[in-house]
DNA sequence: CCAACCCCCTGAACGC
DNA sequence: TGCGTTCAGGGGGTTG
């Protein structure tokens, strides 16, 4: 479930909890948890290391160990990740427990059993998909430029773009439309169809509502605790996800729902027009299908 | 290259 | 109350 900010989130929450610890046993409740290598050998290459720090790329989450080993981890739609005492209550799902040095357990929850632990021995090549992903939303890469020279071609709908981790990392559906909304772009424009203003506002606004909302979930490891895991969630903060039907924040029209590349996409109708208001720079060919429809 | 569909799972919310 | 349906924020795979 969570996306680029929850997930640093998890990280900037973790990483100062298990820093420096050794981890002395791995308990796997599901084999399957573990997509890479075969389970067994993931439990022994892990065990006896100490983790020496945490990262993070797109949705992914990194833990480096002492032997120049990568631990990796995708939470998906549900995965949690706790740190806490050996006698801490145990959670509901869990799916890995890593006993640490200093008695302190970490712990994998997750109701849909779709996160998977990768372990990436030293110079191993990549199998965790990390390879593929497009640019980080904060990296100096992503310009408007680049990003209308990636997709600027492509007849997909911008939506659809976004929430390709090879274009760009970390997005997923709600910030999507969080996305689109602040460049006020709708998310069924195929991405063909933008405009150079338009590619603009979709690259600030990507970089903007990301960092907004990285510095929003700033939470602190008893808060977090607290939740369970899952107090990460900032819904006031969404102007428009899974508010359908509400008013727009900004003009009051009703927002409207709609299915984009099979996920479901709320915009505001009325600051999120159809098409560019301006003169679209007409291509010769490119679009003709589009009668226009008014 | 791309849309559409299926799959991996479980639980909450909703309609009848 | 009970039961069936639909949906969910991720991603990988196949097909046409």
């Amino acid at each position: 479930m969570p996306e680029l900010p929850e997930v640093e989130m998890v990280k900037n929450v973790t990483a100062p909890q298990i820093r420096g610890r050794r981890i002395e046993k791995v308990a796997l409740e599901r084999r399957d948890v573990i997509a890479h290598p075969a389970p067994d050998d993931f439990v022994e290459l892990v065990t006896g290391r100490a983790v020496t720090g945490m990262g993070r790329r797109g949705k992914f989450l990194r833990f480096f160990l002492d032997d120049g080993a990568e631990m990796v981890l995708h939470l998906r739609m549900t995965g949690r990740l706790l740190v806490v005492p050996p006698e801490f209550p145990a959670e509901k799902h869990t799916r890995a427990v890593f006993s640490l040095s200093g008695r302190l357990q970490l712990r994998f929850a997750d109701l849909r059993r779709f996160g998977r632990f990768w372990l990436l021995q030293k110079g191993e090549k990549d199998c965790t998909g990390m390879d593929k992903l497009g640019p980080e939303p904060f990296d100096a890469g992503l310009t408007s430029v680049w990003l209308k020279e990636r997709l600027g071609a492509s007849r997909r709908a911008v939506k659809t773009c976004l929430l390709d981790q090879r274009v760009v990392a970390g997005i997923g559906n709600i910030y999507g439309d969080e996305i689109l909304f602040a460049a006020r772009i709708r998310p069924t424009r195929a991405a063909s169809s933008l405009s150079r203003p338009e590619w603009e506002r979709l690259t600030r606004a990507i970089r903007e509502v990301m960092r907004f909302h990285v510095e929003q979930i700033d939470v602190s490891a008893e808060e977090f605790l607290r939740g369970r895991g899952t107090e990460y969630r900032n819904t006031p903060l969404l102007k428009v996800y899974g508010r359908d039907g509400d008013p727009c924040p900004v003009c009051g029209a009703t927002l409207q729902r709609a299915v984009v590349g099979g996920r479901s996409s709320v915009f505001c109708p009325r600051c999120q027009k159809r098409r560019e208001t301006k003169v679209p720079s007409l291509r010769q060919g490119a679009a003709e299908k589009m009668k226009d429809v008014r």
